[in-house]
Order: C-alpha cells, then structure tokens, then sequence
DNA sequence: TGCAAGCATTTTGTATACAGTATAAAAAAT
DNA sequence: ATTTTTTATACTGTATACAAAATGCTTGCA
C-alpha cells in the first residue's frame, strides 16, 4: 500500500513543503509497517533496532512511537518499552460495532450536509469499484470500498466524527484486509453498496442508515473467522 | 495492585506504586492543566519554560506533547512547537454530535451487557447527585454527572467505545465546566437524567437511547451560548 | 542435577549539547 | 517615511551520552 494515498482527516500533507518533521514522518511510516504487518502484533520494538533499520536516531522514533501509542497502535510497557497491539476477537467485534454506529451516524448527517458534487463523486467511486469486482481485482476492490465508506463520513462535515472513524478503522485496517470472502458473499457485499448509494443519492437517511447497519453487520460476519 | 503483595524476598518495591513512566505522568499533568484552563487554548507552550516550570527537562515533555497531540488536545505546528487547540462552536458541536451518538449505542449495549450490580452502582451516583443538586452544590453535581455518563458508557462493556467517548469527552470538559446554567434549566436536567436511570434499570433499550439522546440535545442547547 | 544468587549485557529512560530554522529587531536604501 | 535586507536571538529538531532498570547467563553450592 503507498503511503501516499488519500490520508485520514486530522494529519495534513503540504505538497508545497514536503518538509514534514521527521517524528511526523516516522509516525506514518510505522502506521504503515503496522497495519501491512511488516510489524506483527505482539512484536516487542527495540529503538535502537528499528532506529537503526529506519535510518534515525532514537529521539525522534520515541516520539513517533508515543504518538501511535496514543492512537492505541502500539502499547508502551514502563521500563520494557513499546509493542505491538495485539487485538482479540472480541476487540475487533468491539470496534466494528463502533465503526457501525459512526458510519450510520455519518450517512444520516451527510444525506443532511452533503452537496450533490460529493455524493456524485461517491457514485464514481462506487461504479470503479463495480468495475474492479466484475474483473476481479481484490485489491483495488478492497482500497476503493475502504474510499467509499471513508467519502460518506466525510460527506457529513463533522471533523471529529471522521477523526474518531479515521482511528478505529486503521486498527481493524489490518484484519480486514486479510478477509477473503467467498464469492457469494462477495456478490452480496457489492449488492448492500449498491443500495446504500441508491439510498445516499435519493437522500433517505433512515434506508441510508438502515442500509449501512447491515452491510457492516455482515462485514463482522465476513472477517470474524480469520480474527 | 495485587501482585504486589507476592513480591519475592529481597525485592522491595517502592512505596509510589504507580511506577508510571515520567513522560506518562506528565501527559495526565498536562491534560489536567489543559482542561482546567491552566494553559489556555491558542497558547503557546515553549518546551524550555514549561519543563523548568515542571521540573523536568525537554526530552519527556516532548514525548507527552506528541501523545497530547495525537489526542488532540494540543496542535504541533512543524518547526513552531507545540500550541493548546483552540476548538469553534462548531467544533464542540460536532463533538457532542459524535458524544451523544456514542453514549446512545453504549445505553443499548448497556441494556443487553450490563450486571444487575453495575447498573445499581448507576443508581448510587445518580441518588448521590441529586442530593448534591438539592444542596445547590455545582462542583460535585457537575462530577457525579460526569460519572454517570461515564459508568453508563463502562456498563456496555466494549473497550473501544469507552476509549473513543472518553477521548471526546476530555476534550469538551473544559467547556461544560464552564456552562453555568440557571436554576429551572438544571432542574430540567436532573429530571432527564431520572427518566435516564429508570429506564437502564428497566433494561429498556429505546426508551433509554431516546432519552439519552434529549437529554445529550439540551446539553448543546445548555453550553451553546458559552462557546 | 537442580536451584539460586550474582554478574554482565542489553534496553529503556532522561538529560544535555549542538544544529537548523523562524521571528523579530535594527540598519540601510529607496 | 516606508520598505527591504541583514543580523541577532530564541526556540524547535535531532543526535549523542549517561544513568537506571530488566533480562539472561554463568557460576557456585547443595
């Protein structure tokens, strides 16, 4: 996965000064290494190690590494230092919850706020995703449907909710991307996403919410066998 | 902690139990200072000044600025340091949006979830705040208060959740300390907020997400005029 | 052979020092 | 007088060095 691709809300990439502090740097580029799993849960970091690995001296590292443990990608130990969070069933199940609440509440809020450009632009995005499901391509698949569901928490205008939405879901990032779902299920998947953007162009918040609440349910049922 | 009662012979450890890492224990310091309006929002914090002012040197105190950062309390400007966030109105409100949602979904988990125990605990902090509120006392009304949104957010019994809200809440506290509101909108309050704890003990999901969520509606409408 | 204690190594926690950059102030030129 | 340039100062960013703590290993003893 590039680093580059659309962020979530709450970090700002200036492409006129691509001279971002190095922790910055490194807090992006570990996030990374995480949810593609270069760094396995459970997997204790050694500073000097990684430092070493990554090209940086022990200072700023720390300081990325207190950065992701506040995003709760990484546990920090007293005395024994920093780990990879590790996430039960029962964690992911947790938050998938979460994330379900938020994205309705999202959709609900967007059919309110969102101009007609941001949910034509959904629309775009959704029949590319069609596209790549009828070729088969997983991977462009899987980042477009992750584009989708992020654009119509955006649509709803409401920083925090996207920033709360942003943090949970690169935690389940990593699990989800594992989840190889079946072919029936996933002709089902690309069904629910064709009636929530019905749903969202007509602007009928409660089929929206209604529509949301049970793909994502079903999106617990897809991944909770590889957790 | 239990564990330090089997501690092997010849093994003493110290007395401040809470073996917090320095930099941990400056993070809750800071966040206390923040919130309590110690460090204004738009102020600047300059490293050097604030370490002497804490005793501690700029190393720790850079690390807890990065984890105050990502919890958003303060905003990290490249090459300018660290500045207290400063939140609109519209801000708040989108917080309190996104709060309400939240506690709404922990009251149905909570219905489900939740001990006979954890909910009668509810009912002691709600007792113990309205004898604080027939006593006029503000300070401790406004604690227990606090509390109860907060237990009922624990009863739910999903991690992610609790974290999220809390993170949310920390961030609007210092405002609805300051919403003093007058004596027949106070009353209103309390009065919702027994119609809240009836129904958790009735274990009576859509009554208590309704009112959760009037009673969460009028917390805007009640703080609104301060921000 | 098993266990325990002490020593050594490794790793984290904190402080300090140095380098780079932005801001502000002062001086010079238009 | 105003604007621009230069210079100085102060603060942040990063590295390195030092101290404390924990883990692992070896050695001694029963």
């Amino acid at each position: 996965m590039a680093s580059d691709v659309i962020e979530p809300a709450g970090r700002r990439t200036v492409a006129t000064i691509s001279r971002q502090s190095l922790h910055g740097e490194i807090v992006t580029r570990l996030r990374d290494m995480i949810i593609e799993g270069d760094l396995q849960p459970g997997e204790r970091i050694y500073e000097n190690q990684l430092g070493e690995e990554l090209g940086v001296s022990r200072t700023p590292l720390r300081e990325a590494l207190k950065f992701l443990a506040s995003e709760g990608l990484v546990e920090l130990v007293p005395s024994r230092g920093a780990v990879v969070k590790r996430f039960s069933a029962k964690d992911v199940e947790d938050m998938l919850i979460v994330i379900r609440s938020m994205e309705m509440l999202a959709g609900r809020l967007a059919c309110v706020q969102a101009s007609d450009e941001g949910i034509a632009q959904i629309r775009v995005l959704h029949d590319a995703m069609v596209r790549h499901y009828k070729a088969g391509e997983r991977l462009e698949y899987y980042k477009l449907n992750q584009q989708i569901h992020t654009g119509i928490v955006a649509l709803a205008d409401n920083a925090p909710l996207a920033e709360v939405h942003g943090l949970l879901q690169s935690r389940v990032k990593r699990i989800r991307f594992i989840g190889h779902e079946g072919a029936e299920r996933w002709a089902g998947a690309v069904a629910e996403h064709e009636r929530i953007i019905a749903a969202l162009e007509a602007r009928d918040a409660e089929t929206l919410a209604q529509e949301l609440d049970t793909h994502l349910a079903n999106g617990w049922e897809r991944v909770k066998s590889v957790v």
